[in-house]
DNA sequence: ATGAAAGCGCTAACAG
DNA sequence: CTGTTAGCGCTTTCAT
């Protein structure tokens, strides 16, 4: 690796000419421009990012956290992030905070010790105030934080009540919901919309809507005791399209056929929903466009640009698989 | 953010000293060593690492290449790796190649200029020698690149050998293969395993061979074909989870019962299989492990200690889904 | 045991 | 238009 010094000496100018001609920036004569870039050329010189970042205080760098990578709604978002970041010189950091609040922390103070510039995050733990008081531009995503930060997510509780009202156009009378945790503010929304929608109707009652926890043995469990318990249920609105897949797991193991006996209705869209057999009905987000979004916010933030706007609610489509009654 | 400077100057000592007591190297008086941390600890103190990484020409910092993160593979993967990482306080950057060399050099070039200490890389297009060349320890996961690389995956042909003596244990009697892309390493390993356990069977001929390229609608389509051309195939390999699925729901299209009428066998052991239904039989491949594993080894190279042993394949699994007969 | 000082590679005043 | 120089914050000789 060359530095800048042993392109000037080799250009026969000084360092500075050489950054000028590097930051196009200051005056510097076309004649000795090109020589410059010539030697940059054949010195095969790249700058030092490091030394840049120094003198900046700016990194080129934001970071991501999720709470698991794993969890197939994630990569997808990073997907975008990174396209969008790499597009434009920028990397991406990747962390798993399992939603824990000390974790999130940690990569805060990892952060601000390497310069980055910006984070995106989904989070439930983290307090509004550690974030600003960190000092880093911050997007949210998927999870709500509050008024001041810039978050990209879905209108939750109008796709939630899409989902019950698709459920009740095809004839279904009795509708239960397994809903995510309670800490999870997306959960919170879908189970919101839900409940505006059902509450009105003289079968509703609140044990209809059971805990699934988005875990998968949970789910499972619990719907068993639902449809035991209420074996009139005709359909059943799942929190996720992972927790969907336990309830259609589950009812099976029970004898009962979808969506003849149990209609069902998931929320995500992930990619899998669409290769199982029958494939999901569920309420799509627009996952990509939500990462791409984000992306773009903190970029607006980093370089100065004003926001026009501080929320963003994508529009979420209903993805008509054969869970669900015609 | 207070510097090196300011704790020097508040307790009274020279930057070397804090150095001196921050590195853990050096002499330094255990009195003045209290004093420095106790207002290391009142400033709230933290070494800048950007400073660090000009000094030392390494960031603490490495990077993942993977062709997608969206890929259920690789989401598994990228957490075991961070979570090695993080814990030894690297970080972890996330990059995606869609099997690009150009943007795979890309992603080199910007490594060198940040000072990474090393890259985990799942790659089929890379050629070694330019990554020999870049100077940056490397570790390759799930593709090889050749012998002199560093390299953690599974036994492919052992894992598809497994897979058709199951088939066949299970009372199948003409098993075809939808097969992965020719370029990519390991769905060649697993094509090879599949061919060395039936050649020598009376019913095979290459026909009963197809090209899924990994892609949903390609497998259908393939697999259709074949189903329509041989009736009697009563079991199907597939080189991934992923095209297995495909196989299924093309199957049920044209009327089969799984797997009264046509077994299927995948290979990877996404977490998703478990969640479909019937549940996927499939070669499971310990994918957490293979990212730990892989980190571990990099940290080995990179921290300079020598390595016992450079290919690493560890086992893969049988799980029994219901897509398989007993 | 401690401090002074050079230097990692780059940028941005400031002079000229 | 170009060069000199003082940092950015840290580590590490080299003296003392």
């Amino acid at each position: 690796m060359s530095t800048i010094k042993q392109v000037a000496q080799e250009a026969g100018v000084s360092v500075a000419t050489v950054s000028r001609v590097l930051n196009s920036n200051g005056y510097v004569n076309e004649e000795t421009r090109k020589k410059v870039l010539q030697t940059i050329e054949k010195l095969n010189y790249k700058p030092n990012a490091v030394a840049r970042s120094l003198f900046k205080k700016q990194s080129k760098t934001i970071a991501l956290i999720v709470p698991n990578i794993s969890n197939p709604f994630f990569p997808e978002v990073a997907r975008a992030i990174e396209d969008v970041m790499s597009g434009k010189e920028y990397t991406l950091i990747l962390c798993n905070s399992d939603d824990k609040e000390e974790k999130e922390q940690h990569y805060f103070e990892m952060m601000k010790q390497k310069y980055v510039d910006g984070v995106i995050i989904a989070t439930s733990t983290v307090r509004p105030k550690y974030i600003e008081k960190s000092g880093i531009p911050i997007v949210a995503v998927d999870r709500f934080i509050n008024e001041d930060i810039p978050y990209v997510s879905v209108n939750n509780t109008a796709g939630a009540i899409q989902a019950v009202r698709y459920l009740k156009s095809t004839g279904c009378k009795k509708i239960a919901h397994i809903r995510g945790p309670e800490y999870i503010h997306n959960s919170e929304e879908r189970y919101q919309g839900y409940l505006k929608e059902v509450q009105g109707e003289g079968w509703f009652h609140p044990e209809l809507i059971v805990n699934g926890n988005f875990e998968s043995e949970t789910t499972i469990k619990a719907t068993e005791k639902l449809l035991t318990k209420y074996p009139d249920i005709d359909s059943i609105f799942a929190g996720n399209d992972y927790m969907a897949l336990s309830v259609i797991k589950a009812a099976l193991r029970m004898g009962k056929r979808i969506p003849e006996d149990l209609s069902v209705i998931g929320f995500d869209g992930i990619n899998l929903s669409k290769l199982t057999n029958p494939e999901l009905t569920t309420i799509e987000q627009p996952i990509y466009d939500i990462g791409y979004k984000a992306a773009e916010l903190l970029l607006d933030v980093i370089e100065g640009r004003p926001l026009t706007k501080i929320q963003h609610e994508l529009d979420v489509s209903l993805y008509e698989g054969q869970t669900t009654k015609r």
